[in-house]
DNA sequence: ATATACAAACCAATCAGTCGGTTTCTTTTT
DNA sequence: AAAAAGAAACCGACTGATTGGTTTGTATAT
């Protein structure tokens, strides 16, 4: 009955929002009474942060099991970051992060209860980054820039879906960031260096 | 009366949220009767369409008069960067950007009045890039990918301000895209390959 | 005198949450 | 094994508060 309230509530998220994901849009779209869902959560906040968290738990338990699929990949980067798109900037899991992620920002109760799983969620990206690069090849600064990427092209998608799901601008990304380590690795002594980049480059 | 109730619905976007920003809560920031409200705007949806419109057309003619600061600049790549991110990804343009977009995704009305403003402020950018990078390095590809990262760092921010507001990693970008678009112009052709990435570089 | 600008009381609908009562399953008692 | 007792799961009507929106009334200014 948990699990059933938990998805449904996840569904609506997806549907309708945050702010119209009403309690009685969740119990409908579930099926259950009213009395049935008060006697398992004791608030609608705390069925919400529960739906978060099972849907949080479960991408870390998905980012963690990625990292295993990229042994043997001819090209580890590029796979990492399409699964990675896939699962969990694409669909439902999208949909419901960007909201809550939102709504944290103006509900300091639920974003205390869901940074520590946003923790976790970037934790597991970590390792799966870890199993794709070399340890010297950059730390964890370009696993953030890659996430910040995926993330604001989530958000251009959000807004207007594109044909090819922006899989051009991810292969240009993944060039941007050979580019980057081969010239480092050239000349390592070069970086950082912070001199002016474009407007000389002419 | 408008203005003061947009600048009301603005500050409360940002304080409460798209579903904290009720009617009530407005009009008593702004110190506005309902009836007053009722005599200038025929709904909600209506004031907050407004609202939103007022910002984005803001933040357009911001985003052009940005692009003429660029002249004479040392680099104007890094100060086109720390400027869009100062003005359009921190503070109340954020929060209530990143509100609406999500509100966006299930509310069409609104999605159909805000797309474009959305396009406007995206075309002043990409005049903006223009000039900030000579016409041959990377068409509007490479700026969209910038506007990415800088969403995916402010959604990150949203979460947990960080105290160097992630400056470092703008730094790290800049880095980047420079050691892309000088490979590209030592090997133009070379691009796009396509071959292993990271996983070969070991 | 008429229209504009505002104010406050008012409205139906909906919100999250509660409450008394019923069913269903388990445990205990005989 | 049968009956009694108790707990857990469940139901739907109800509550008070709040929502977006309307209506009635009153100034002020042309």
């Amino acid at each position: 009955m948990r699990a059933l309230l938990i998805e449904a509530t996840l569904d609506c998220l997806q549907a309708h929002g945050f702010h119209g994901a009403s309690l009685s849009v969740i119990l409908k779209q579930a099926g259950v009474s009213r009395g049935a869902w008060a006697h398992h959560f004791p608030s609608k906040q705390e069925l919400i942060a529960a739906a978060a968290e099972a849907m949080m738990a479960d991408a870390a338990a998905a980012a963690r099991a990625v990292a295993a699929t990229l042994d043997g990949q001819e090209d580890r980067f590029t796979s990492l970051i399409e699964q990675v798109w896939q699962r969990f900037y694409c669909g439902r899991h999208r949909d419901v992060l960007f909201e809550l992620v939102v709504a944290c920002r103006t509900d300091r109760a639920l974003a205390g209860r869901l940074h520590p799983v946003f923790v976790e969620l970037i934790d597991s990206f970590r390792g799966a980054w870890g199993s794709a690069t070399p340890d010297a090849t950059g730390g964890g600064d370009l696993l953030t820039l890659t996430l910040f990427v995926l993330r604001g092209m989530a958000m251009q998608e959000m807004l207007a879906e594109s044909p090819d799901g922006q899989a051009a601008l991810r292969g240009l990304w993944t060039g941007v960031t050979r580019d980057f380590l081969q010239s480092r690795h050239d000349r390592p002594l070069r970086r950082p260096s912070g001199g002016p980049l474009l407007g000389a480059v002419r």
